[in-house]
DNA sequence: ACAAAAGTGTTCCTAATACACCCATGA
DNA sequence: TCATGGGTGTATTAGGAACACTTTTGT
């Protein structure tokens, strides 16, 4: 049945038997905190799942696109600017009793942000928050709705998307080190990686420029290296380097 | 700005103001149908677009999961029971502007069907519509609202998903020979494969299983496969023969 | 016997992995 | 001078890509 069909069918009939659902957009936030890979939760005050830890989002407004309200929900709980965040659909969850209240479908997102620029304490149009930072590797048990299966599956996909793009980028400031890069890759694969080897392989993809700066610290002072834009000749298949869809 | 916090906010105010979209979802078929990759489209008899072509699809009704909705629009449209389509979920579009009458965000699927199973002439509510198989290297001008985007992009994503999942055996019947499964893999990527390392490859998976029995046809018969269900050993990582999510 | 599709191995090259030591600095 | 993290190379292995001939059957 077409749309237009559908359209069609609609007039015949009670406006009413044609309810139609409310749509939210969900992000689960990333950035990295003390070398871990954390999440954005923020603490229900009413039913259901009052107490409960849920993620950040709202509704989609009628005339704003999904990812455009998905980067206004974000810019009000963390302060980043939606043009400072890598924001990408992740799915559409819409089990009908996902939400006990009415049918809610919500388009859910994940964002990656550098962790220097969120503001602590942003609040919103309800007033101040229980808002925290969870350990990706140590969630509460006590998560709103489906959010546990949504956080999870986001975790996959950035554990995937590592694999064949540079994403993780995302993460960092503007100038980092190679330890910078490759502590983050281990705070997300939550797995030890081999110092030599990934060198080769960040270098070897060609999207790294070496600045002439260094990182001093207590010890020998690290090389800091930029994000190199517009790379044509990468080793990977530049589909895969697009942005869905 | 939580759900909770939305939804007291959102009984303050006139309902009006709350006005929801309408979600449909729209399904991308593909089948292989003389040694081609085919899609499904339906030509329009209303306006907006009127005699363009477009996507299967329809509304989600409040008590169905969304994916249930793809797969009834899809039955209706193929006569294939959705037990025996492989349906997955694409991405969500939601632009404001993508339907002119009013909001509609669309969750697109993409299907795939052994072409043996479908229904070729089954009539919607509506009564007969035009229907045509389009090969998706050859699509028509005059396709409706944005789904030949949806189209490009689904048409992206099975080529990525043929490299590192066994999906495309949800197009050939249960027993088929490698002649079979390369053809299937040629039009889908549009392009020719070497047979000795296309042979290597997919044996090599451990996914298949040889039969006993033969095709046969004007020449040598070629030996037949079938698809061997729940392998443990796989090269690849478990996560990637997932279904989403 | 011949036309046509089925079936089969080897070489080469690239990329991933495993692994250990010297270097530069601040305290 | 020493403690600490920064930085480097090589050998092995596995998988992908290029490439041509023999086998089996029906006609």
């Amino acid at each position: 049945m077409t749309l237009a069909d559908e359209m069609e069918f609609l007039r015949k009939y009670d406006a009413s038997q044609f309810e139609r659902p409310s749509v939210t957009a969900d992000i689960v936030v990333f950035t990295i905190m003390d070398n871990d890979l954390k999440t954005l939760l923020i603490k229900r005050g009413q039913p259901p799942f009052a107490g409960y830890w849920a993620l950040p989002g709202g509704f989609v407004k009628m005339d704003e696109t999904i990812e455009r309200a998905a980067g206004r929900e974000l810019e009000e709980e963390t302060g980043v600017e939606p043009s400072e965040v890598y924001l990408e659909q992740l799915y559409t969850f819409g089990d009908p009793k996902r939400d006990p209240r009415t049918r809610v479908i919500t388009v859910a997102y994940f964002a990656l942000v550098v962790s220097s620029k969120i503001q602590p304490f942003v609040t919103g149009r309800e007033g101040i928050k229980e808002v925290r930072w969870f350990s990706v590797h140590n969630l509460p048990d006590n998560i709103a709705f489906d959010h546990r299966k949504i956080i999870d599956y986001s975790l996959r996909r950035l554990k995937n998307k590592l694999e064949y793009t540079a994403v993780g980028l995302e993460l960092l400031p503007s100038a980092f080190t190679l330890t910078d890069l490759q502590n983050l890759y281990e705070a997300i694969l939550n797995e030890k990686l081999d110092k030599r080897n990934f060198r080769k392989k960040v270098l070897s993809m060609g999207i790294l420029q070496p600045t002439r700066r260094y990182k001093k610290g207590v010890h020998r002072p690290a090389l800091l290296y930029m994000f190199k834009r517009a790379k044509s000749t990468s080793t990977f298949k530049s589909v895969k380097f697009e942005r869905e869809p």
